[in-house]
DNA sequence: TCAAAAATGAGAATGATTATCATTTTTATT
DNA sequence: AATAAAAATGATAATCATTCTCATTTTTGA
């Protein structure tokens, strides 16, 4: 995606309004009926590539997320994921950023936090069930 | 899975004698030509769903793996896969212990460990790379 | 031994994603 | 502004892992 696109421009304006939400490539559709779905994957596919956006794979077989990422504005995060209400919460926090150091250093892996889903139950979720 | 059947037990013993792999159904498949796929397909959500298996999704439209892991002699880890060589590390750590309760304690988010995978690179790979 | 419950197997169906390819748009260069 | 090369588009077909269907067979407990 090297040319500049009303198509583009108009994905990338609507991502960033929803920059704190994981969007679906359908979700986005509903919303962005004038881009044809052939075009929509090849566009998130290049801002993924470009590092505007993350992307997410929750299940097998079901959609994969997107979400838009203000690189100036967040650092590396782990992902919480909701089994039960689907929400997606950004876990910014020094023990985080600790542990990956740690596991680097003294385990010799070097996590890409990106891909990193870490499944579970949230706050809400368990106030609830109780 | 409530009744015990040959395919059952055919695939258990194969999936034990290769509990350091971790496999697609295609790979069985390969390995184990008298079970068909649709039956392969049920039964490994079967010992998923037991807890004997347990299931990988690396990448979106690639098939998902699978490996036994024996409850009695783990406890709770987090697993590091490595996008390079696909080799997996059981990663038992005071480390992680601890960020877990951190974060159920400050963050509310209980996190099920067994659903958890960690991608990067692993310490070979990384070597490798330079 | 029998009946109910569960598992099987072959093939069709699903659903997300990718590939194809002729057409159109964008861009940098005259 | 004209133009040619590069890139993007759009409609549709293809792919591929996985799930569904349903009639048949197997397993189990009574």
């Amino acid at each position: 995606m090297k040319y500049k696109t009303k198509h583009k421009t108009e994905l990338i304006e609507f991502l960033k309004k929803n920059e704190d939400k994981h969007l679906t490539i359908h979700e986005i559709q509903r919303s962005l009926k004038s881009i044809p779905q052939a075009t929509l994957y090849r566009l998130m596919d290049s801002l993924v590539e470009s590092g505007e956006v993350r992307k997410y794979f929750i299940e097998p077989n079901s959609s994969c997320c997107f979400q838009y990422v203000d690189n100036e504005h967040c650092h590396e995060h782990f992902h919480l994921i909701c089994k039960k209400c689907g929400k997606l919460i950004h876990l910014e926090c020094d023990e985080v950023d600790h542990l990956l150091q740690h596991i680097k250093d003294d385990h010799g892996f070097d996590i890409d936090v990106s891909k990193v889903n870490l499944y579970g139950e949230c706050e809400e979720c368990r106030k609830e069930a109780k």
